[in-house]
DNA sequence: TGCAACAGTTGTCTATAGCCAATCTTTCGG
DNA sequence: CCGAAAGATTGGCTATAGACAACTGTTGCA
């Protein structure tokens, strides 16, 4: 029987490291929008424009509050809001410039300080790095997007 | 001249993975206290008990906003509040049962997870993983506290 | 001893988020 | 073509967070 501890100690580092980068990479926005509206962008960034009850659903929250957080982000051109042309009833939500701009913003940031990480190494330790992540990427479950929408991903 | 992307584009999805399992972990604590308050208690975990002045320095807040936070953390039993024996106008604050608790319980669900992902590997790929998770913990700055922090760690 | 600086709290205000219930419009089925 | 269901918004409420200004009590120093 074999002992997790050493490696669980050093994935527990790494993330450490890793979710560091995630942080700050999220401070430039969040000083734009909450962490809830940024989830909203976040969203539609990854499946496209949505219904108001898709994304409401998406995000885990009311409908009215999402009305409400909508609005706002439209406010502030992150968002556009329409009618969707089969149903009327229906309202979809897309990304507008802000709104794309800052999500593509925060993964630029956050890439950047990944690559500044990977330069301070060797040739030979950076394809170590490139194996040990695909491996852990590979064995951790798709993160569920629900999980990863709590912290704003 | 190399390129990085394919480093990159592991670690940010290694990232990814990690950041759902750090996600998840502190979904069973967000139903007791908000992202807000987490953040004052991992303080006091990590640095021990603090005055109010530094806590709301090190959260990074208003210290009558603090002063608020720090009521609704003393009525959930979270943390403790009491007069320094020095000086009777500093107000020590410290980590509770409860908040001691919450905190633990969070580092031991990350902690699963990573296992869990961990043993699904084989003792050679686990051993890649462990290489390639400390060169890239090495090669990070050591993650400023306060970014951290933006993601409740 | 007396005053200035320090540490925190309290009062007041604004913004966001969250829910439920009620309402409005639109769509769909019979 | 009428009523029910669907989709979203509005009104009303509570809680948290955040800041600033004013205030209280405590130290420290001259």
């Amino acid at each position: 029987m074999f002992r997790m501890e050493p490696q669980a100690d050093a994935t527990m580092r790494a993330s450490r490291a890793l979710l560091g980068h995630v942080a700050r990479s999220l401070q430039g926005a969040l000083e734009h929008v909450t962490l809830g509206q940024y989830r909203v962008l976040v969203v539609l960034a990854s499946r496209g424009p949505q219904r108001m009850g898709e994304l409401a659903e998406a995000v885990g929250v009311h409908p009215s509050t999402l009305t409400r957080t909508v609005e706002r982000l439209v406010a502030g051109g992150y968002v556009s809001r329409e009618i969707a042309e089969a149903s009327r009833r229906e309202v979809i939500i897309g990304l507008d410039e802000a709104g794309t701009a800052l999500v593509e913003d925060v993964m630029r940031r956050r890439r950047d300080t990944v690559t500044a990480t990977l330069e301070r190494l060797t040739d030979d330790e950076r394809a170590a790095v490139l194996t040990g992540m695909e491996l852990y990427a590979q064995a951790a479950d798709e993160p569920a997007a629900a999980d990863l929408l709590t912290l704003g991903m």
